[in-house]
DNA sequence: CAACCACTCTTTGTATACAGAGGCACTTCG
DNA sequence: CGAAGTGCCTCTGTATACAAAGAGTGGTTG
């Protein structure tokens, strides 16, 4: 019930294709590694110390993830995010949760969200307390987030999901968000776990449709206004 | 507007890894290479007449395809199809479906699913002309599906559609339709074209449920009565 | 002065050689 | 006769060497 041995500290027997795809995915997700960069395959290679061949696996990883691109004859490049692939990947991120947490609703162990309830309860408090509170928030959410994946218990599904959440996490590093939507969030999920442990799937379902809609506005008002500052 | 060589009989300037990776995805899909069956490098890098180094790149996007897995210590072997899977990539294909085809009755282009349409009307009397009908049938479904594609826009959800349909094209290998189940289907299709032609995002979507419901519940069934004959 | 052609350099694509890990069978001991 | 340990052998994982293709640049010619 572990994967690999990410449980333990022990990253030693770690095949290097598989350490160049959790660098090089870690570095295009917090930014190190800026949309548009370019990626030369000896360059890359030797700055994480290996040959060529498990960085041209890794590299293929990152290219099925969408990650990275392919240029005809130069390479490859990071691929960019614009508005318009932020609100194509929502209309993707809705129809995959929507479904999710219906199934979720229906199939759910109720003990588990049960106990996050009592932590979305307390998030408002959280909150207030800079920013090691607003960390452990969105512990709270990856938690959430790793319940429903239990209770849904689709490969597929989860597996489509967990894809669309890579690329949020680079949408979520370009639009900080403000106090006011984290409260407003909290309070929609709470609506949501409501939901799921009373195991009503369509309130479920429309809670999460909201939420989502207004999570979308909200990325796109904090781009629209910090477009300049997050220019650079 | 062509994808690398495909429209012309090149196939000669074509990488030895997409050869490779075109080569073995079709296999999977059309039962060659069964479910289960073991993928050692040296034998089909020598099979296909190239060496491991691009058959390994071709394997990685296969497992990203989720139609190949890498056992712990002893190579690759292609993923097999349980009835479990089956209706929970169903579960996936709703979700993604009703979402496509809510925005493709938003967004859609009228003329290329009226041209569709008459297709569909015609699809009764092409069932009656045996295997050629019916092959030109499914060749109808494709267009469709295309049209569908190029409404919505939107490369994450129909990127997702598309890996969808790779692995329902080996369900449907197991599953052999019915006569009846096709023209039923065909009248679901016409329903839904309708919606679409009509800017009718809710009927299309709850058209596309009943066709989904539909569809699967005549694969399970047809695999239920098969199961015999499928084993072989 | 501009345009076209050729050459070179960079970078990817492929093959092969080598090392390490894991499994299976055989043998030996209890 | 059974079980455990050891050794061999196969297969993957990695590195490196080589080939080919594309792009950029410079020169030459019209």
């Amino acid at each position: 019930m572990y994967t690999e041995t990410a449980m333990l500290g022990l990253d030693v027997p770690l095949r290097a294709s598989e350490r160049a795809y959790r660098q090089l995915r870690g570095e295009i997700l917090n930014g190190f590694l800026a949309p548009g960069a370019a990626l030369l395959e000896v360059e890359q290679a030797e700055r994480i110390g290996i040959s060529r061949t498990p960085l041209r696996e890794a590299v293929a990883r990152l290219i099925a993830d969408g990650l990275v691109v392919g240029r005809r004859g130069r390479g490859f490049e990071v691929t960019d995010i614009s508005v318009d692939s932020i609100s194509e990947l929502y209309e993707l991120r809705q129809a995959l949760e929507v479904q999710a947490i219906r199934l979720a609703a229906i199939r759910r162990d109720p003990t588990p969200f049960a106990l996050l309830r009592e932590g979305f309860v307390n998030a408002p408090q959280l909150l207030e307390q800079g920013d090691v509170g607003v960390h452990r928030y969105y512990g709270l959410i990856d938690e959430l987030e790793d319940a429903i994946d239990v209770a849904v218990g689709n490969p597929f599904l989860v597996g489509a999901l967990r894809a669309v959440r890579t690329h949020l996490a680079r949408i979520r590093r370009l639009a900080r968000r403000n106090p006011l939507r984290l409260h407003a969030a909290a309070a929609e999920h709470l609506l949501i776990l409501d939901a799921i442990i009373a195991g009503d799937p369509s309130l479920a379902a429309h809670a999460t449709h909201i939420h989502l809609h207004q999570s979308l506005q909200s990325v796109l008002a904090a781009i629209d206004e910090g477009s300049a500052t997050v220019a650079n």
